[in-house]
DNA sequence: TCGCTATTTAGCAATATAGTTAGATACAAG
DNA sequence: CTTGTATCTAACTATATTGCTAAATAGCGA
């Protein structure tokens, strides 16, 4: 998870989904680097959790996984330096249709 | 700073300073590799600005800093996640001296 | 100064990372 | 079933990272 937040390109793309649902065309498209490389990074971010992935079409479309990247690295956060910085806990997005 | 947040050694680091001051020989000695690469390890925390040192006698003790953890990943994640995560903002631990 | 302890620096090997190009795969439209 | 677009996988190269051992440096005390 830290591995994959050490890419700066990462970073960015997550920075992209921000602003919502992004094809890898679209992101690949604001890197100067080729499709592979990025088609690699997303890959990586898949594996951290930290975006998912769904087919449409032709293309396949990536959502950042906010939750995910909040708990980790904020709970990390809170365990060096609890003082400054406080994790909002908050309903998963899909609790309603979940089981728990 | 990500970069030095990547490796799994230098996180359990910072949290061991968690709680204070420790000497590079304390904090070796609770990993199992060899002084020479949590030297290693120390200086990258020290370029990130991470860490601070200081020299006791023949020791160099190691202090967290908190405030560029908090600010650096806390910044990050309130760009990326805002709504879940909050920066509590702080006094400076040397405002007391500061014309401010 | 000499010897002792604590720590860092230097040099080396193994593994990981990030980029490239070329080719494979998935889907939509004829 | 063939073509065209979007994306991924494979194979390769260059560089970075992490660990090790051996040697250098810094400070303390006799």
């Amino acid at each position: 998870m830290f591995r994959a937040l050490a890419d700066p390109t990462r970073r960015q793309i997550l920075q992209d989904l921000r602003g919502g649902e992004l094809s890898a065309g679209e992101i690949a498209s604001r890197f100067s680097i080729k499709g592979p490389s990025v088609s690699r990074h997303l890959s990586i971010l898949k594996g951290a959790g930290l975006v998912r992935e769904r087919r449409d079409a032709n293309r396949i479309l990536y959502t950042l996984v906010e939750d995910r990247l909040a708990l980790c690295v904020g709970g990390f956060l809170s365990t060096v330096c609890p003082e400054q910085v406080v994790l909002r806990r908050r309903q998963s997005r899909r609790a309603a249709g979940t089981p728990t």
